[in-house]
DNA sequence: TTCGATGCAAATAGTTTGCATTCTA
DNA sequence: TAGAATGCAAACTATTTGCATCGAA
C-alpha cells in the first residue's frame, strides 16, 4: 500500500534529485532502486510495473516502487481494468479519461481538474485528487 | 406510450420487472438468475460477487452479473484496490468520492455530477460516466 | 428437443509474502 | 557486520475459460 500522510508531494526533477531525497529519508540506494528510478525519468508516461522491470525481477520492483510512493517520489493510479500504472510524482501527471470502449485516454487540462475539484469540494468538502483513478466514459469516436 | 424500451438505463424497480426485461432481451430466467436479482434487490448498498453469490458457485454469478450488466439492469464499478461492486442500475448509484486515508465515502449530488461531466465533455468531447471509478480524495476530517 | 445456462476444475493476471542470500551503509 | 534489499518460489485475490451436463423455452 502506500501514500502514508507523511508523503507530501515532492517532485524531483533528476535523477540524482530523487537519489538524494531517498537516502534522506533513511532509504538505501540500490541498484534496484537506481533503475527503477532511471526507468521512470526515461518513461513517456506512466508505466506499468513490467513496463519498469523491464525482465528484471517484477517482485522486487513492486517493493521499489511501493517505497518510491513512501517517500513522494512516486504516484500510482489506475486506468481501466488493466494493470497500476506509475508515474514519478509532478510528472505525466496523471488526471485522465479513458474511453471504457477502446481504451483511449486523454490527459485533462489542469484547469478542468480544477473545476472539478471545485465542484466536489464545494459539495462535500472533499479535496479530490483526480490522480488516482481516471474518469471513465467513452470518447468522442465511441460514443454510443 | 413513447418510450422506447430499448432506450438507456433501464432501471427496473422490482423484482418481476427485471424478470420481464430480461426475457424480453431474450435471455433466460433461470433460478441462479432470479438469485442474483434477488440478492441485489436485497442489499443495502453496492456488493460484491462473493456478497451476491452467498455460498452459490462464483462463476455463475459472474456470468450472470455480466449478462445483466449487457442488459442494463445493473451497473459495476470499482472501489480502491478491492473487488468490483454491482448495484441495480439506479439503486445505490455509484458517482461518489472516496476518503484515500479513512475509507469513508460520501454520494455525489446529481448536479455535481453533471457540471463534472459538462466540464470534461467540452474539455475533449469524452462522455465520462463517474459510475465505474470512484473519486479519490481526503475527507474534511483526513485533510492534510 | 435444442441451445443457452450451470458447475467444477483449471487457467489467468496482477500483486504479495516467505525465506534464504546478498550487499549497502 | 548488522540490518535492509533481493530473487525465487509459492501464495493470493479477483476473475475468466474450457468442457461436459443440465434444463428453460
Amino acid at each position: 500500500m502506500s501514500v502514508p500522510h507523511e508523503a507530501r508531494p515532492l517532485a524531483a526533477t533528476t535523477i540524482p534529485a530523487a537519489v538524494t531525497t531517498l537516502r534522506a529519508r533513511g532509504m538505501r540506494v540500490t541498484p534496484g532502486r537506481r533503475q527503477v528510478i532511471e526507468a521512470l525519468f526515461a518513461a513517456d508516461g506512466p508505466a506499468t510495473a513490467e513496463a519498469i522491470a523491464r525482465g528484471a525481477d517484477l517482485t522486487s520492483v513492486y517493493r521499489n516502487l511501493d517505497t518510491l510512493e513512501q517517500v513522494g517520489l512516486v504516484r500510482h493510479f489506475h486506468a481501466g481494468h488493466g494493470p497500476g500504472l506509475y508515474a514519478l510524482t509532478g510528472r505525466h501527471q496523471p488526471g485522465y479519461v479513458a474511453c471504457e470502449r477502446c481504451g483511449a485516454h486523454r490527459v485533462l487540462p489542469p484547469d478542468v481538474l480544477a473545476r472539478i475539484a471545485g465542484a466536489v469540494r464545494e459539495a462535500n468538502g472533499y479535496a479530490v485528487r483526480l490522480s488516482h483513478f481516471p474518469l471513465v466514459g467513452r470518447c468522442p469516436e465511441c460514443a454510443p
